[in-house]
DNA sequence: CATGTAGTACTAATTTATTAGTATGACGAA
DNA sequence: TTCGTCATACTAATAAATTAGTACTACATG
């Protein structure tokens, strides 16, 4: 098991799936999954059991089949990783990672002041 | 060995310490690690040699010991992060995260305008 | 010269993460 | 009722990451 709070790959990309349908069952996301890479039935089954088992499923009976909702909201995760990745790479000063990101065009200036003019609220 | 370009936890912490020195010895390095945490001085060695066959790090033999300096600058290492946890994490857009650093208050709205205003030069 | 320190190469143990197999049951349709 | 589909639990194989041991060499120094 990962340290608690912080999902690795295929966690995430999992957890990403059932976030996108709100609940679901192994199927429906190995239905997603396999569109994408070959993966078999049982091991999506193993990682829905094993992200409810971290408390990041819930897991609720309904007929045959189980059904998996998301815990956590996506954000609340999101954050959770973002933070510990700015810890880790960043050393905890978001900063040079915006700095980063206007560097390499993921973002623009305009991005910017936009983001900046929505936090005038509650400020 | 991990894909090409991205670091795991141990890797990059140890990146750090070699970035900071600028050029490093096992020994060096191992100094700085155990002021941390315990860590056996072969670990050390290990993870140099792992870090070198990837690339991340030269090696040069300078009287007895090796030496090592990073290949790469932090900056390109950590922009090759950064993007990668952007495609996982917010399937590569940069504004989501922004603003979950600005909810979080990980970043304030001063230092987002600031940062914007250098964006100025190259536009 | 014996001993400790610092170094290497090579190997291996351990842990964590990922993927999937096997055995089994329920159930609807041919 | 037999077959295929969908489901489960339990188990296991494989891969990746982390940590460290063992054996050995070189060298300074008491």
């Amino acid at each position: 098991m990962t340290k608690p709070g912080t999902l690795t790959e295929v966690e995430l990309e999992i957890m990403h799936v059932v976030w996108g349908l709100g609940t679901a069952t192994v199927k429906q996301v190995h239905d997603v999954l396999s569109a994408r890479r070959p993966v078999a039935y049982t091991t999506v089954m193993t990682m829905l059991g094993l992200l409810a088992k971290k408390g990041h499923l819930k897991r609720e009976e309904s007929g045959k089949a189980f059904v998996y909702r998301p815990a956590h909201t996506k954000g609340r995760v999101v954050s959770k990783m973002l933070d510990d990745f700015v810890s880790r790479v960043f050393h905890g000063s978001a900063r040079p990672l915006v700095l980063a990101l206007l560097k390499d065009r993921k973002i623009s200036k305009r991005d910017l002041e936009e983001i900046a003019r929505l936090a005038e609220v509650d400020e």
